[in-house]
DNA sequence: GTGTTTGTTATCAA
DNA sequence: CTTGATAACAAACA
């Protein structure tokens, strides 16, 4: 499940990978994940150069360099759940057999059907090839991400519209954080869901952030006293720091672009780890759905 | 066959 | 108009 830590790493070291490099070919694999048809994908991107890759929340943005017809500028790909953006530095077919994923630890047998072996496999929904070499391989288990084109236009009014301000930013104030919760009777945790209140975050951070600032998901945003805010919002900047230093967390099938899994799994407190003992406390950790999605919590230290 | 996984959006209600 | 709650989506697994 890539998160903003997890997209941030992935755009890092694709941009070292393909800022300059240009595209000569593109393939659609499945329809359903392409917001043109492939004729059409190669007819705007063929040609141009890559000239800056960009994350906003967990939206990829690829800058294309200008071209002569009126053409979309950008090209976004979003993973959601499953997706995965494996790039192989090479010119021809990859012979399978070989393991880009040595140091796997995950029992998902989809992981090892998308990295381990010939790319591109029976979960790669597209592929982009670039000069000098390289080659780009989009794989989504599910096929909920999508590979999009758009015009700054476009572009501008999507994140306008859809991504409020993100953790480790100035704009991520806590005076701002404080305005967001203010009179919300939401619970905070679907709250913190919301990309349009604040972009990047997603269910593994989300406990995560809770957890550490000993705040029950169910309570209304609102009714957060300043104190815990102020908490909450330090929880949540601490942890997005540390997981993009340690490059996301792989629980399912999450991988970086050179096939890796994330080191953040080795610091959850919480998440994936109902029935075992709060690290803070002692008691029992639970599990249960709020706001339509898993929640990891501890109803003890938990308030 | 049933329930579960989640990022995002569609839909409905207030 | 805003806000909030819930279902739906896809595909695989236990």
């Amino acid at each position: 499940m890539p998160e903003m830590p997890e997209v941030e790493t992935i755009a890092r070291d694709l941009a070292v990978s393909l800022v300059g490099q240009k595209i000569v070919l593109v393939k659609i694999f499945s329809a359903k994940i392409a917001s043109h048809s492939e004729a059409f994908f190669k007819k705007k991107l063929v040609g141009r150069k890559i000239i800056k890759l960009e994350r906003r929340g967990k939206l990829l943005i690829f800058s294309l360099s200008p071209a002569s017809l009126p053409a979309p500028d950008y090209l976004l790909i979003h993973l959601k759940m499953t997706g995965q953006l494996i790039y192989l530095n090479r010119r021809a077919k990859i012979v399978g057999g070989h393991s880009l994923n040595s140091n796997r630890r995950t029992n998902d047998n989809s992981l090892a059907a998308a990295v381990g072996g010939e790319l591109p496999n029976k979960y790669t929904r597209a592929s982009i090839s670039f000069k000098p070499n390289g080659q780009l391989f989009f794989n989504d288990l599910r096929k909920f991400g999508y590979l999009k084109l758009a015009t700054g236009v476009e572009l501008e009014r999507l994140l306008k519209n859809n991504y409020g301000p993100e953790p480790l930013t100035p704009a991520f104030s806590l005076p701002v954080f404080q305005t967001i919760l203010k009179n919300r009777t939401t619970k905070i945790k679907a709250l913190l869901l919301n990309q349009k209140l604040i972009a990047g975050l997603g269910n593994i951070y989300v406990d995560e952030s809770l957890w550490a600032a000993r705040i029950n998901p169910e309570r209304p945003a609102g009714s957060l006293s300043s104190p815990e805010t102020k908490k909450l919002w330090q929880a949540i900047n601490r942890i997005i720091k540390q997981a993009i230093k340690e490059r996301g967390t792989t629980f399912s099938n999450y991988v970086d672009s050179k096939g890796q899994s994330g080191n953040f799994s080795r610091f959850l407190r919480v998440y994936g780890r109902q029935g075992k003992k709060c690290p803070n406390c002692r008691n029992l950790l639970l599990k249960k759905k709020v706001a339509g999605r898993g929640t990891h919590y501890c109803p003890h230290c938990q308030k």
